[in-house]
DNA sequence: AGCACGCCGACT
DNA sequence: GTCGGCGTGCTC
């Protein structure tokens, strides 16, 4: 009986597609999980074998061979497979899509994961006098003998292309048969040096940090999830790498999650300081041969900890022992395009299935978060106090009503800056928003310059003389002449970094100004030089967006200014107040490290606002009871399940047109508790010259929700039919753009 | 997603 | 007369 096999392609299918055996392979040697390559149309594909049947419910005629396995043993593990298929599943992502996009990108092609082997020299033939006769004229030679003897192992080529003339005098020892090639495998794990030569002691731990880690401890060895809660500087890495100490020493392998690329090297040289064993750091910014390195030394246990970001959650480990991923409340974690994943809810299926413990750590968890720990599926570990026992910063309201501000600062605001400035201490104001100011205006008609292919207005770059559109990549000459009168009173509108910058330059002449975002740091290391500049002192305010928020410490600032609250709790987005508050927080934990408390100064017109006093009195974790309150009256995550649909066309009216077809499907549906709402315009309905809408599928039950997507799925291509649109669903999505 | 096949406008 | 526009359908 012909078996045959079942395979995930990649390609944007749904299904499994069925092969013969390529001839000559006997497929009771072939064992799920291996990479293969298949004929697919008029073109070859890699994919994956899945499964092994007896028959095939397609005509036999119909199926061809594979014309070759890749991989003598299967890289991916059946607990890999298994997670790829739950998130293929529960994302309602092609199988064959998800698997490839589980493969370091070289591999995903189809190369080889054979190690790579290098060409060592080694000695050989004759030895003694007899050998030193035969190099007595080249002293070149008689060099290259005398490092061979001492290297019987044989000489990498690193030493070989070291020495003056080495490839001659090899080629002329291998030639009178002293010497000879042999092909050895290199060590993958290169990215880990596997040195420490004197270890960083751990630090002494307070009673928090120790139950932390003891109640981690207890779980090894069995599935667990915890929410480590603790503020900026609680010592949460600490936490990290003592049980990642603690995993190594039991052989174990430690994978460490970050939301963002810039957040690794720190991590990654505390890690390395502590720890001798072999570290694979993983992410989109590394070159292919690096990546393909680092998965490697994972999949093979020759790396025992691994550093990454979102993409490395489904990276193969041959003796995992511990998941941690910090700052979980990070919406970087939720993949914002193709296979939308959520990192942080695959590890945690990933530790479930793979029975170890997970531990997601934050300052400021994520509503869905505290929500699993009031429901008894996360335990949470809390850290109290600052490590170093410094005092938490003070917040205040400054009530911005009817008061003349300068450039959008108040005198209070201005006035604690200079008191600060006095003291010697540094200032770091926050203003989410870069360039000068957000809107050029005519004085004379209202004219506002916007984007001629986005519902967007313009943003004036006044440093480089531009107007630029931040959602396509737009941009033009700053206009001195208003485009409709002609009159040349344009003014700007709104805040920006580089429009505070200005501001407090005049205000403060003496003082040193650094503006942080985007914009500034566009050139590399140009964003290390700042933060150089900030720690020895040699700035005195920093302005700048979220790029401040995150990982960075600045231990002389002890002046915080959040110049516009208000913008952020009023968005359209009702998880705008959530990362505003995340964000305030993030902010307000760069300021007043050690010994020198610092202040945070909120500039609001809604002093009353409750989810900001909430903030300010009782902390994050009082806000987080309020807005969850907020949420579960309104059916909202955590309470509540969503899928949304997007579409875009270059069509004005298709995308709706399109989703109110989805949207009528549904309402068809046996599914009681669907809330189908839209379709409606994207907050951004046009960008790029493309239209856009979306569908929101909202349920509290989860299993109803899911069986509803997975029935318009299957009617998508008859909905589709004359509206040609480009579309994606996103199971749990945390931005609504 | 690619890549084929297939049927209607402006060019050497 | 063709080159090529993208609509539609298929990939074991």
């Amino acid at each position: 009986m012909p078996k045959v096999l079942r395979i995930a392609v990649q390609a944007p299918l749904r299904s499994l597609f069925d092969y013969l055996p390529p001839a000559g392979v006997d497929p009771a040697a072939l064992r799920p999980g291996v990479r293969v390559q298949v004929p697919f149309g008029p073109r070859r594909r890699i994919g994956v074998l899945l499964e092994i049947a007896d028959a095939s419910e397609l005509d036999p005629a119909r199926l061809k061979p594979v014309l070759a396995v890749l991989d003598p043993e299967p890289l991916l593990s059946a607990d890999d497979l298994a997670l790829l298929a739950w998130a293929s599943r529960y994302y309602h992502y092609p199988i064959g899509e998800a698997l490839a996009l589980a493969f370091a990108p070289l591999l995903r092609e189809g190369q080889s994961a054979a190690p790579e082997t290098v060409r060592v020299l080694c000695p050989a033939g004759p030895g003694g006098a007899g050998a030193e006769a035969l190099v007595k004229r080249s002293p070149r030679q008689a060099e290259l003998l005398r490092l061979l003897r001492e290297h019987p192992a044989g000489l990498p080529p690193a030493i070989l292309a070291g020495l003056d003339g080495g490839k001659h005098a090899a080629t002329a020892l291998v030639g009178k048969g002293l010497a000879l090639w042999r092909e050895q495998a290199a060590q993958v794990a290169a990215a880990g040096t596997g040195t420490v030569h004197s270890p960083a002691p751990p630090l002494a731990l307070n009673p928090g940090q120790a139950a932390a880690v003891a109640r981690v401890l207890e779980a090894l060895g069995g599935f667990r999830a915890f929410l480590l809660d603790g503020v900026t500087g609680s010592g949460k890495t600490e936490v990290y790498l003592r049980l990642a100490g603690e995993v190594l020493a039991r052989g174990g392998q430690v994978m460490v999650l970050v939301p963002e690329i810039s957040l690794t090297p720190q991590l990654e040289a505390r890690f390395r300081a502590r720890f001798p064993d072999p570290l694979a750091v993983y992410h989109s910014g590394l070159a292919a041969g690096e990546r393909r390195r680092a998965w490697l030394a994972m999949q093979r246990g020759e790396a025992a900890i691994l550093l990454g970001t979102r993409s490395a959650v489904f990276m193969p480990m041959r003796a995992p022992g511990l998941i941690v991923l910090d700052e979980e409340h990070d919406a970087s974690f939720k993949q914002h395009d193709g296979f939308r994943f959520s990192a942080r809810d695959v590890a945690v299926m990933r530790a479930h299935l793979l029975k170890i413990p997970v531990v997601l750590g934050s300052a400021t968890p994520s509503l869905e978060s505290l929500h699993n720990v009031r429901q008894g599926r996360y335990q949470r570990l809390h850290l109290p106090e600052r490590a170093g026992g410094a005092a938490p910063p003070l917040f205040r309201l400054l009530d911005i009503r009817g008061q003349r501000l300068v450039e959008g600062l108040s005198s209070q605001l201005l006035s604690e800056i200079g008191q600060t400035l006095g003291r010697r201490e540094q200032v770091l104001l926050f203003v989410n928003r870069r360039g000068f100011a957000p809107t050029l205006i005519c004085h004379a008609c209202g004219w506002v310059a916007q984007c001629g292919c986005c519902d967007a207005n313009l943003v004036i770059h006044f440093g480089e003389d531009r107007l630029r559109c931040h959602h396509c990549g737009h941009e033009q000459a700053l206009v001195r002449a208003c485009a409709q009168c002609g009159d040349s009173e344009l003014r700007p509108l709104g805040l920006g970094t580089e429009r505070i910058e200005a501001a407090l330059e005049e205000r403060f002449p003496e003082a040193r100004v650094a503006r942080i975002d985007r914009d500034s740091t566009r050139r590399k290391g140009s964003l290390h030089q700042l933060l150089d500049d900030i720690h020895a002192g040699r700035v005195d305010i920093l302005v700048g967006t979220q790029m401040l928020a995150k990982g960075h410490h600045f231990p002389k600032v002890t002046l915080v200014g959040i110049v516009d609250v208000d913008g952020g709790l009023h968005s359209t987005d009702y998880r705008a107040g959530e990362r505003t508050a995340q964000l305030i927080m993030q902010v307000a934990g760069r300021a007043g490290r050690e010994d020198r408390p610092g202040s945070v100064l909120l500039q609001t017109r809604q002093p009353g606002h409750p989810l900001l006093c909430s903030l300010i009195r009782e902390d994050y974790a009082g806000f987080a009871e309020v807005c969850a309150a907020e949420r579960a009256a309104a059916g909202l995550p955590p309470f509540g399940y969503q899928a949304l649909w997007r579409a875009e066309s270059a069509e004005a009216d298709r995308p709706a047109r399109f989703l109110a077809g989805l949207a009528e499907f549904a309402g068809r549906m046996q599914a009681p508790s669907l809330q189908v709402l839209g379709p409606v315009p994207a907050p951004l309905a046009r960008r790029a010259g493309r239209h856009r809408a979306q569908l929101l599928l909202q349920s509290p039950r989860r299993g109803e929700l899911h069986g509803a997507v997975e029935a318009l799925l299957d009617a998508i291509p008859e909905l589709l039919a004359g509206c040609r649109v480009q579309w994606s669903m996103d199971i749990d999505p945390v931005d609504v753009y």
